[in-house]
DNA sequence: TTGTATGCGTTATCAG
DNA sequence: CTGATAACGCATACAA
């Protein structure tokens, strides 16, 4: 690979000079110009972002780190991250935290020690202390999905637990009185707060709570056709079924099937999260809208305004779900 | 960000020691080791890899590009690439090429710069003489996903061909005569190779082409679903569906279902792929699969073998597949 | 407008 | 086994 030097020589001119012109800070004659660039041209010279990097303590690449690089979820994220930031000629380097904070923490560090400019997270173990002391240490972050006190103007989130409360209220609202819950992982902060949501709708209509109606699963498919056999050995019957994410209510609806009982007339399913093939699932599953693209972009913005001043109005830090009916209902 | 210099100066050392502990490249003295490792857990020192990389030349980083990093199909592969360089202890920087080929060269290029150690590309659209040029040039890669003369040993491909024969023998055995394909992209050598094994199973059958049997769709759900009513339209009946993915089958069964037929008893449809919500289709989606998960790490392993010469026995080039019966022929 | 000199944080090549 | 010292490729004050 040609280096600056080398074109400097070429070109005839010195090697500031070429940096000049490729950052274009300061002015530079025009003739001085065409004869680098054609220099550059010559040599098909491409400069190391590497050493730029170094040299500069800027890179123009932000970090990201995700659960999980698979999935409907994260893949919706993360391109849509990719995309405004490419949009600005900056480029993303991407992590899995696989939900372990040690991984996380280990993520976290090699982007940083990778001179990003700016990180993007979506942790689920790491603690708050770390974040906030992350956040002294003066890199700049986003946090998506996750409110964290003391650092409130990085955080990005949904309102989980207004999404809970929506779809446990619809069920109320359509009359159903016995509504079984497959939940996340509690630890998991979204999880544990649309799980929060949910009692706080069966509060409102004066139901308490009956542990016969809970399980706990993981996110995961398996998570609901598990979680429906569990519930349904349990003996307590119920009319609906209200799963933390689609995932799992794409699995519990397979059980569902299985069991020889018909949605939504014997019982009735809802998801949460929206992800783009519940509308694949026989019959088309209701769900709460997690607007994840419209949360990469405002994730991708952020850092776009804060760390590298480009004008932007409107960054918006709290957003709403709402209920999408479809057919499992 | 404490430095090696900081270091060796805690350590009462010199810099070139602390470097050695570091990579423990040539001996250094126990008591020494232990001074130096004493100093860095006090300073919390990371090395910083940009300059590691811009030092050593070499980044212990692989770059990939992929079309998307949404949908099924990339994130398994991504989830899978970055599973194997985890544990190897080395990280993945990750762009889109978004099947453009300006944009595929621009990843690429942006890739190198970042002094990337290999290369795992799925590239579509950028044509076979870069590629070969690329591999000239020194840079270790690998090509997945498609096969290119002179450079085949970098090559980690599924018999596309074989695949789209299998797809359209089986629905001759089933006894369907008159058999619809919904096809990719067409300058997509994929799409291409799947089509041709679709032609030459029809040819075995004593079967001609029929042009109002063929649309090209573009791999996307709603390729599907304009497919399936385009080819209606044409007014030529048939009793079944071959689709050049599972997208596109999933939006054909949608189609269907909307048409009021019913499958597999009007309609028999199969897809391509086998990605992980195929069956969450109704009825489940007969496929043939593509082991994304084996070859990712098939790819990931020709890297660790070739670039870190990792002891690695069995690198498979050439992946078959299968034909996954479910319920939807 | 352009050139010179220095530094960014490491690795690597020499001597000791 | 350890310590100077020169790269690595580029950005950037400082001069000119």
């Amino acid at each position: 690979m040609a280096t600056i030097y080398q074109v400097s020589e070429l070109a005839g001119v010195s090697l500031a000079t070429v940096s000049r012109v490729i950052n274009n800070t300061v002015p530079v004659r025009e003739a001085t110009r065409l004869k680098v660039e054609a220099a550059m041209q010559e040599l098909g010279y491409r400069p190391n972002s590497v050493a730029q990097s170094l040299a500069s303590n800027r890179s123009n690449s932000i970090g990201i780190v995700v659960s999980e690089l698979g999935g409907p979820f994260y893949g919706e994220l993360l391109s849509r991250i990719e995309n405004e930031f490419r949009a600005a000629g900056k480029h993303v380097i991407i992590a899995a935290g696989h939900s372990n904070a040690d991984l996380e923490r280990d993520s976290i560090e090699f982007l940083r020690s990778r001179n990003c400019d700016a990180l993007i997270l979506h942790v689920e173990a790491v603690d708050d202390a770390y974040l906030v002391e992350l956040a002294e240490s003066g890199l700049p972050f986003v946090l998506i999905n996750r409110m964290v006190a003391g650092i409130e103007e990085r955080c990005i989130t949904l309102d989980n637990e207004q999404g809970g409360y929506l779809a446990t209220e619809y069920m109320l609202q359509q009359g159903h009185r016995d509504i079984a819950y497959i939940s996340g992982p509690l630890w998991k902060h979204d999880a544990q707060e649309r799980y929060n949501g949910h009692q706080k709708a069966l509060a409102k209509f004066g139901i308490g709570e009956n542990k016969a109606l809970f399980y706990e699963g993981d996110f995961q498919e398996t998570g609901g056709v598990n979680g429906f056999n569990h519930l349904r050995e349990q003996g307590h019957t119920f009319t609906a079924l209200v799963c933390a994410n689609d995932e799992m209510a794409s699995g519990a609806i397979t059980a569902v099937h299985e069991a020889g009982l018909d949605i939504p007339e014997q019982v009735a399913v809802i998801g949460f999260d929206n992800i783009n093939f519940s509308h694949y699932t026989h019959p088309k599953l209701t769900t709460i809208d997690y607007p994840v693209a419209e949360i990469g972009q405002m994730a991708a913005r952020w850092v776009l305004k804060r760390v590298y001043q480009r004008p932007i109005e409107d960054l918006q830090a709290l957003f709403i779900p709402q209920l999408i009916v479809r057919d499992s209902t």
